[in-house]
DNA sequence: TTGTTTAATCCGACTGTTCGGTATGTTTGT
DNA sequence: ACAAACATACCGAACAGTCGGATTAAACAA
């Protein structure tokens, strides 16, 4: 079995986060893909689609992730769990990248953000909810921290969640403009090993 | 005198923020702008160049100010003077926006930011300085109120940086997919007080 | 197995439109 | 009169999308 739609999908799911939306050609994308534009049109019905069938099946998967499945009984495991969710996505998008394309993968999760909440407007509520609830999970387990005593703090519970969640994009941020997303993970890793330390007893 | 030039700029940074450079079109930039083609390629050479311009003459200068400038003696009011600045720039923007076009300003800073990436390559090597400066800007401040006593904590000055810039960052994604960029200013001022409470003495 | 039909998959030349940019003019201020 | 400032009709290239047909695979019959 040739999983021709899937192999576009993923190749499109690769130029988008190179580039953006507007930035990639039809011709791109078939050539890319090693199909030709009677192959595309036959799977999709128009590029705007196969965006939308990218943020559904890849993007949407990548950000969203389900906190129940990560140990809530204490902080240091629970961030410790969020770092490895960051690096394993990182690493599946590399190892997809260098099957398709040559050099490094100019990973930019922000720029096919941007284009889906502009081109699909159902992705904005979609997000609010996303960063409610990784609020909520962050914010239960540091109250649960905070009753068992693994931490002691004169943070508010939703406020120590904000520093955790917030600091980890703002770099993010930071890593795009300057690339090299590989420091990202430790970037991010010393923030939070340092809040965590700021906040034992 | 008819600054016929600057209107161009002005509205082309406005479109810029809005929706990219890719995503404007030639026309737009000449009809929202209120000129005609002939105008428009008096001031500029392309497309391309009106970008670099914008680039120059307003978002440039809204990245980077002196540091300077600011109050040094004290993180609190460091930190204050900071708010103030991000506070400026969101009403300059807001009311030039409400000038040319109607309903709310879609200010997305980052859009037009990657765009710069991209296309200008010079642009990299400075936003890697700007933002070295800013986080020696913010250490020396903090490491200055370390020895006056005005704060006293385990992270070392770097490390408190990091989290003060950072987190504005991270807390400006956040507020570009869920809209409403007035509740960023409020958003900043309440994770940098809380991170200035807590490094009280 | 072999031949035949039918449907799915794939191809690439072609189309209408929009794009950034140009050529050639007209108006305006000095 | 003569630049500088603007307007507009127009251009070729690039774009997303279409179409008739070629190729392959699946289904069925002999």
């Amino acid at each position: 079995m040739k999983d021709s739609k899937g192999q576009i999908l993923k190749t499109s799911l690769l130029l988008f986060l190179q580039k953006g939306f507007k930035e990639v050609t039809m011709k791109e994308i078939v050539k890319s893909s090693g199909f030709s534009k009677g192959a595309f049109y036959h799977y999709f019905s128009s590029k705007e689609e196969v965006f939308k069938e990218v943020i559904d099946v890849y993007f949407s998967q990548m950000l969203h992730f389900d906190y129940n499945t990560l140990p809530s009984n204490s902080l240091q495991s629970f961030y410790k769990a969020n770092l490895e969710i960051l690096q394993n996505r990182d690493m599946i998008l590399n190892s997809w990248y260098k099957e398709t394309f040559e050099g490094d993968f100019p990973n930019n999760m922000y720029y096919i953000l941007f284009d889906a909440l502009r081109l699909l407007p159902e992705i904005k509520e979609q997000q609010t909810n996303r960063i409610q609830e990784e609020l909520k999970a962050w914010e239960k387990v540091i109250t649960n921290a905070m009753t068992t005593g693994e931490i002691k703090t004169r943070f508010s519970p939703k406020n120590l969640a904000k520093q955790f969640v917030y600091s980890s994009d703002g770099i993010a941020m930071h890593m795009i403009m300057i690339s090299s997303s590989d420091k990202l993970f430790n970037e991010v890793k010393e923030i939070w090993d340092s809040l965590y330390e700021s906040v034992k007893p």
